[in-house]
DNA sequence: TCTGGGGTCCTAGGACCC
DNA sequence: TCTGGGGTCCTAGGACCC
């Protein structure tokens, strides 16, 4: 998907089609998560603070991110691909590789097959949630990926077989995936700049400078060699939480406090993933950015809020906190495929429930002005007026917070002001966004072929 | 107003085992 | 009679991806 966070808030927001707008994290230490098209102009990237975008582009709406509604849209273009093949393998939210020879087209792909099949799928997810998208096929897990960047956004490019030499040489080594800042100037200092010429060189001189594996597994992908099948349904292998806060947290009962609540969020995500873990992980990072991570193994996989809460707590009695800490993070590995009962948790977890003895607390994450009436309104969010419907927060501060009255597929909205605690003013649920329905009736019907998303609940 | 949050994979050393 | 060779597990850190 293009601008995939940044694209769901134009759909979703009328007013702010054509316009700036930069998706993330909105407190004193954020950074961007996607920019629109019209924010990139201005030099905005993914992963920058948000100072340096609100230097770069004043004017753009700055949102905090909806993953629930993200993920709704997101679920709605897996669905679209999984007509196409069973094999879908999602890398993120927003992006997916699917082995067409495994579905109902296999065994009769040409370019101008996959071409056809590529231009209907643009439109089905277009119609269905009014954002865009950019495909790229080819023989390769490697190519396609390449491919779909090489006309973004909303883009088609399929890589004519026999061609692929001719799309891999000319580029960069640092477009190839799991060249990063570090790999990259290892190989600049070596001399290697382009596939081309990292294609020319031995197996042997990659192993030297990278790694077994890395020098390798580069070796293989420059060559063109990329065999890598598409594998649908990865289980997780980690789950993990973590916070970093508005200022660096000094006091222990304070970090404590955190990492019980962190200790619990991440269990009910383990629990709800129907998932226990053996490794128990603590991440701290400090005043001065860096980082460490302290693990223990117990005995049994748990998935006992108890047992990961005391787990945390000793391993982060090890650590010198000196100077301050900045995040805080609790994570479990070492998955069991099941929720496991009893065997060791249970009967090794103090009774006693974690107490809810936080509420007088806010968290490290929450805006610093949470104002009278204990209201606070982050920018983005959805809300619901007594009088005037349905709309969204477009800033607040100093006692007031401003909202624009608009909802998917309407017109731009009016922008209104109220008290920070007006009684009228409630949080609201995302809109789902204002696809058309849109069944063309002409592709095959798969067994995820339910008809449009349901309104959320 | 420097630097999020959720992941994956790899390396390297030490413990431990046969 | 001064020192093997493999393998697995655990821990910590780091690169990388979206």
């Amino acid at each position: 998907m293009d601008a995939f966070y940044a694209s769901v808030e134009q759909v979703a927001k009328p007013s702010l089609a054509g316009k700036a707008v930069i998706v993330g994290g909105i407190g004193a230490r954020g950074v961007v998560a996607t920019a629109s098209y019209e924010a990139r102009v201005f030099g905005v990237r993914s992963a920058m603070s948000i100072g340096e975008a609100r230097r770069r582009c004043p004017n753009a709406a700055f949102l905090s991110p909806r993953f629930g509604l993200y993920r709704q849209v997101s679920d709605t273009v897996m669905e679209l691909l999984h007509r196409l093949s069973p094999l879908v393998e999602p890398l993120s939210l927003d992006e997916a590789f699917i082995d067409l020879d495994a579905g109902p087209h296999g065994g009769a792909l040409d370019t101008a097959r996959v071409t056809e099949i590529a231009v209907r799928l643009r439109a089905d997810i277009h119609a269905a949630t009014g954002l865009t998208c950019s495909v790229g096929a080819a023989t390769s897990k490697l190519l396609a990926k390449i491919a779909s960047e090489a006309d973004k956004p909303d883009g088609l490019c399929v890589v004519v077989p026999g061609t692929e030499r001719a799309m891999l040489d000319p580029l960069p080594v640092r477009a190839l995936p799991g060249v990063g800042p570090a790999t990259g100037d290892v190989l600049r200092r070596a001399g290697l700049d382009t596939v081309a010429e990292l294609a020319a060189v031995d197996e042997s001189e990659l192993v030297r400078l990278l790694g077994q594996a890395h020098g390798h597994g580069l070796y293989v992908l420059a060559a063109g060699l990329d065999a890598r099948p598409v594998v649908a349904d990865r289980d997780a292998k980690s789950v993990s939480v973590e916070d970093t806060f508005a200022t660096d947290l000094v006091d222990r009962e304070r970090i404590t406090r955190e990492l019980d609540r962190l200790s619990i969020r991440c269990v009910e995500r383990l629990r709800a993933a129907g998932r226990s873990g053996r490794t128990i992980v603590l991440k701290l990072r400090r005043y001065d950015f860096s980082t460490l991570t302290r693990s223990e193994t117990l005995r049994g996989p748990t998935d006992d809020p108890g047992v990961v809460r005391e787990t945390i707590r000793r391993l982060a009695a090890q650590v010198d906190v000196t100077g301050g800490v900045r995040l805080l993070g609790v994570g479990v590995s070492g998955l069991a495929d099941f929720a496991q009962q009893d065997l060791f948790g249970a009967a090794d977890a103090p009774a006693q429930e974690p107490a809810e003895d936080d509420d007088a607390e806010p968290t490290g994450e929450e805006p610093a002005e949470a104002g009278p009436g204990r209201v606070s309104w982050s920018p983005g969010q959805d809300v619901v007026h007594e009088d005037f419907g349905p709309g969204w927060v477009q800033g607040s501060g100093v006692g007031r917070v401003t909202v624009r009255f608009e909802v998917p597929g309407g017109k731009p909205g009016r922008v209104r002001t109220f008290a920070l605690a007006d009684p009228a003013l409630r949080p609201g649920e995302p809109l789902p966004l204002p696809g058309t329905g849109g069944d063309r009736g002409d592709r095959p019907a798969g067994p995820g072929d339910l008809g449009p998303p349901d309104p959320p609940t």
